[in-house]
DNA sequence: TCTGGGGTCCTAGGACCC
DNA sequence: TCTGGGGTCCTAGGACCC
């Protein structure tokens, strides 16, 4: 599963794998490597339907579940008396894979940490259980990598200090450690003893931001075709934002160049907004704030962030204005939802008449 | 034709306030 | 002539996760 025109690899199946295929290895590449590989586009809503019914499987054995993605979560199974843990594991997993044809992998430990690594480590389909008091031994011949917090940059400066497995940081003192991991010592040495204080939460966080970014087919350097995507962004963003019940204070507009530099440029409004109306001015400062090398570029993101309860208060003075937008935004939405995402866009000419800009390729 | 999309958290500097 | 301390908010960038 993948972007085809410029994508990434986002997820490979395990015949693709043997083969050298791996997230997030870009399309091309791995068409490259194996030419009959079969590329599939994502398709979300059916992922979702599916983590839905897979977590529900989950449900039947405790209410004490943590669900940390679509794909991924925790479930305390410590007040579950009339079933074992490898037992309800083993039914959570059997029921999955009959109904939905789903092969899912569990760990079973007496924290996060270690059921997290030890349901990993037996991909796919693996159910592996780490008794209690074990979980510092299970931990230690596993490379750093392994443990969260550690990606390709905190991997490397760990290397470079000779530290490439768990087992060695367990035994150096956090504050040594410190030199080498910064900040992330002391978390880093907890967990390599196999120590986990986090519960499972079962309530879910609100979420704190909401964006939308595009690679495009090729590079532009359009600012109307640029100015249109960012505003159909802002359409959809707000959307979301409103279905929610939501409303946002700060947007940020990111471009990536071609030579894959990027620039983030993010500015506040002095009050909570929610109309596509409200932020286009200011995506449009933002986007001219951040563009500023002659360069062609490949992708742009909107964000909206510092979000709130509840729609603005109505002013008395821009109520009428406000009830307009609003009703411009239900009609857009709606249309696209009916004919997709482009049915309908902010003409070119309506942009430029607003930016007053002038370009050669309208 | 190299390098996606949607998120969270942390840090650090500057403005500003008392 | 020299030059506080504590706090918050905003912005920019980076690391990481799935």
């Amino acid at each position: 599963v993948g972007g085809l025109k410029r994508g990434i690899v986002a997820s490979a199946s395990y015949e693709a794998r043997k083969l050298g295929i791996y997230t997030p290895m870009p399309t091309s590449q791995a068409l490259r490597v194996c030419p009959s590989l079969i590329v599939l586009p994502g398709d979300f809503e059916k992922y979702e339907l599916f983590s839905r019914l897979m977590f529900s499987y989950v449900y039947d054995f405790s209410p004490e579940v943590e669900i940390t993605s679509i794909d991924e979560g925790y479930c305390d199974l410590k007040g579950n008396r009339r079933v074992q843990p490898d037992e309800a594991a083993e039914k959570i997993q059997h029921a999955i894979l009959q109904t939905l044809k789903i092969g899912v992998s569990e760990g079973i430990a007496s924290n996060k940490l270690v059921s997290q690594i030890a349901s990993k480590l037996h991909k796919p389909r693996g159910l592996a259980v780490v008794e209690s008091g074990w979980e510092r031994p299970f931990l230690e011949p596993l490379e750093v990598k392994w443990l969260p917090g550690v990606g390709p940059k905190m991997d490397a400066a760990l290397r470079a200090a000779g530290l490439t497995h768990i087992g060695q940081l367990a035994v150096m003192s956090p504050a040594m450690l410190r030199l080498v991991a910064g900040n992330s010592a002391e978390q880093l040495h907890q967990f390599s003893l196999g120590e986990d204080p986090r519960p499972v939460v079962t309530s879910r966080e609100a979420a704190k931001s909401y964006s939308q970014q595009e690679t495009f087919a090729t590079d532009t350097c359009d600012e109307a075709f640029l100015l249109a995507t960012l505003y159909r962004m802002v359409d959809h963003l707000v959307e979301k934002l409103q279905g929610d019940n939501h409303s946002a204070r700060t947007v940020s507009v990111k471009i990536r160049y071609s030579d894959m530099d990027e620039v983030e440029r993010s500015l506040s409004l002095p009050e909570p907004a929610d109309l596509a109306e409200d932020f286009y001015p200011l995506v449009r400062q933002l986007l001219k704030k951040a563009w500023d090398r002659r360069v062609r570029l490949r992708l742009v993101r909107v964000r909206l962030s510092q979000l709130y309860r509840g729609s603005p208060l109505p002013d008395l003075f821009s109520a009428p204005q406000r009830q307009r937008h609003q009703a411009v935004q239900d009609a857009l939405s709606g249309l696209r939802k009916r004919f997709g995402a482009r049915a309908l866009m902010r003409s070119h000419d309506w942009i430029l008449a607003k930016t007053k800009i002038k370009t050669k390729h309208p």
